[in-house]
DNA sequence: AGATTAATTCGAAGAAAATCGAACTATCGT
DNA sequence: ACGATAGTTCGATTTTCTTCGAATTAATCT
């Protein structure tokens, strides 16, 4: 069984649809904020009142759909919003949503 | 019975996530797009394929989001883009999401 | 080696959404 | 009044998401 795939889409196979869905979810809308915020974190200190496994799902969701890109770091992976990429695709997107 | 309710949220009810979830649907986007374009537009003339009550589907995620308002002309129900609404709530977000 | 920590994967259950046909309402034209 | 048109509502089915506990992997520390 693989242990941890991470299976980003590249730049250009960012997907709009795909990435305003991820975001239209409070808790992952949540995270996105304090990794605007923040900058890179690891999941863990993410104060979201839901087990570890569901905020797992929620990770998933936000790298496959290109809005997290995700690193491993010792014991922890780091998350990181992928603001370059996201701002070369769509242009003001990010701004609008976060402020 | 009921006939038509609209149930459009005013401005300051719009939802960021409620909004974003109703753009994540390549079908509900593709009828925002051409909103866009073509302005007031009815039901029928979006070339959808799917049944009418999948598209009246879409039309009231769109109307309950506060993306979209409808109003009635005779025959047909008429939609626009919320555009002043959205612009004022969420300043550069339909810029980014319609370019 | 064993224990601890970080986070994932798996699997099942429940909730929410999409889809579509059929029936319905309202308006317009003849 | 009848028929056509525009779009909705209803109900059932299927699909997709969310949620969570339990098991798992991987890294670090003693």
């Amino acid at each position: 069984m693989p242990v941890f795939l991470p299976k980003e889409p590249t730049r250009s196979q960012l997907s709009l649809t795909a990435i305003l869905y991820a975001l239209s979810d409070e808790v992952r809308l949540g995270i996105v904020r304090q990794l605007a915020a923040e900058g890179e974190q690891p999941c863990g200190v993410f104060e979201v009142d839901r087990p570890k496994s569901s905020l797992s799902h929620h990770f998933r969701v936000l790298r496959e759909s290109g809005v997290v890109s995700t690193r491993k770091e010792g014991k922890n992976l780091l998350n990181t919003l992928r603001r370059k990429d996201l701002d070369a695709r769509f242009p003001g997107l990010l701004k609008a949503i976060l402020r």
